[in-house]
DNA sequence: AGATAAATTTAAAACGATTTGGCTGGATCG
DNA sequence: CGATCCAGCCAAATCGTTTTAAATTTATCT
């Protein structure tokens, strides 16, 4: 069905059905009614691809997809459905096999100039992003999940990765523990340096020296948090902390330190960064995990909506907003065991 | 740049331009030689929209993810992803907080009529899914991950469950397991019936009893995964392996059957399906896990190129695919304990 | 009641491509 | 050499809306 025919079936004409259905103002409050009535009896929907051609808006917006499908993608994902649900908005993802951030720029940049989405969100910024500097040229509205340290203006939302890091970190040195390895997230991305900054901080604010061999980088995966807890303890002194990136490698790190035959919690502490997932919780783990926490569904959703504010026209100078990272102290961290 | 611009600086009709970048015979090789070279040069791209409104397709696939952000959801995802990389076609992520699939069918119907998507994947099936018979109805191209019994026909992509659930049981049995506890997968959907009748199947070719205390069913989690466990565990006499659904139920079947003081591989023997996940992997558990195993990031890339399949013509009842499972032994398998 | 203002409604022009059907001019054929 | 065919190109219609600008109806005021 359509509007022509729609509207001649109402003894309308079709530009006063538009109007009505769109909500415009120079339409009777009557004919509105019946308008709206009759377009859910007769199954009258606009076909969006005249609309997206007519308006210029696509109703979607775009995030990229990686090829490494990180866990997290899905919660964040899972997110920003729960508040675009009931919006007419919906979300496209964008295949993309380039894993580093410089060549996605060709994708962004088709995307933003096809007119299928109206807006976009940057994941996992470097500090230097150059997706940022592209889409601001661009004049293409996105938001940036994370941080950069750009000075092109823009809206964003983050955590706080160095905060959430300083304070498990304090805590661990609170605790009496002095060598505290950190496994952190890949190398160049601002999570991970806002992380290895509270890391550095903490120790500092103690007078501990830090020590470049108690750190090291990777993706979020059991297998390398396996390999850089077993590699860490076998250095000399052995750390007696972890402090671990994501959940995933606090399973590897929990499995490297049960292989050398200690205990977590007792002869080695734990904290990592949980994003909640509903597959995998922290509290479950044995011993039960101590975590930074920060909700990544609820990072999608608030993200959906600052984005829905971004295309309402709410100026992106004014979008920031840093999210404070709850540390959950459970049994896997304790007092530093006697030297 | 427009289309009318862009002929007007060639010299020539919108018309042929149009044919020269989409390939059409009648225009001469040397012109569409000059057309497509001259689109780079000017950066002149067809408006996506008008194109879909003109055409009616959509470019794109669509997929409805649920509230529960399901952690395979993101693998079989980038599987498409992967697959779609340099076709013109990108993914539509559907919104919903609905979690029983009747429910969806608004959804699927809004879906299939909105002109957003040319076909969609449709996944987790019950053997009679309001959702396909909905879509054939409204004759609407869609791919079936999993399998239903309807008589509806239509395209399906599917790993053998019920093989892969059969040969894990009877590997246990030839370890002279005899009671075997299953956890599974949430009720009433195919691949846990699948699962469940090759369960059955294994126990009574070996004419052992089936006993219903032995099976549960839930969602894949490591919280289901671990109660479920423990409460078996309470059983006297107790089971001596476990088959289950997923690499997180399998976490929590590690720590429950940790927490009794028992030795996974020697007390207890456990088989999981392992979707195969760039984060977890089942040989670096400890013990290793033995495990059914099926990549779900091929199951995604193929399902994509079946949909690119379905909508260039190929009919629907010529696309069923049953995908063998491989059993890999590892060290979370061994022979039953004496009594 | 007549003039003016306000509230509704409408016809027609976009939006930017694809595609139908027709038009050219040169090659081919008898 | 004239008729026929075909490759190559083009003009104009079309897809289904929204929106501009204008026309109509209704309300308000003196």
């Amino acid at each position: 069905m359509k509007l022509k025919e729609f509207a001649r079936q109402l003894g309308l004409s079709p530009t006063t059905v538009s109007r009505a259905l769109s909500g415009y103002p120079e339409v009777s409050e009557k004919t509105r009614k019946r308008v709206a009535e009759e377009a859910v009896r007769l199954g009258y929907r606009p076909n969006i691809n005249a609309v997206r051609l007519v308006t210029g808006r696509a109703g979607a917006i775009g995030v990229v997809m990686g090829r490494t499908g990180e866990f997290h993608f899905a919660e964040f994902m899972s997110g920003m459905a729960e508040r675009l649900d009931g919006e007419d908005i919906d979300i496209l993802v964008s295949p993309t096999t380039d894993r580093d951030s410089s060549d996605q720029v060709p994708l962004y940049s088709r995307l933003a100039t096809s007119g299928r989405v109206d807006a976009v969100i940057v994941h996992s910024p470097k500090p230097n992003d150059e997706r940022i500097a592209l889409l601001h040229e661009l004049g293409f509205p996105f938001l940036l999940h994370g941080r950069s340290e750009t000075d092109v203006p823009h809206a964003w939302l983050d955590i706080d990765n160095e905060g959430a890091v300083r304070r498990a970190t304090s805590h661990l040195l609170d605790l009496g523990h002095k060598r505290i390895a950190m496994i952190n997230g890949p190398a160049g991305r601002t999570f991970s340096l806002h992380r290895d900054k509270g890391y550095r901080d903490a120790l500092q604010e103690r007078g501990i020296p830090f020590d470049p061999r108690l750190v090291t980088h990777g993706h979020f995966t059991d297998e390398l948090g396996f390999r850089f807890a077993r590699s860490f303890l076998e250095q000399s002194p052995r750390p007696t902390a972890f402090v671990a990136g994501s959940m995933m490698t606090a399973l590897g790190v929990y499995r490297a330190v049960r292989s050398r035959g200690l205990v977590v919690g007792r002869d080695i502490s734990v904290i990592a960064h949980d994003d909640v997932f509903p597959y995998l919780t922290a509290e479950n783990m044995v011993p039960s995990l101590s975590a930074t926490r920060s909700s990544m569904r609820a990072a999608g959703a608030r993200s959906a909506d600052l984005v829905l504010q971004l295309l309402s026209g709410r100026p992106a100078t004014e979008i920031h907003e840093l999210w404070p990272v709850e540390l959950i102290l459970r049994e896997s961290t304790g007092p530093a065991p006697e030297a």
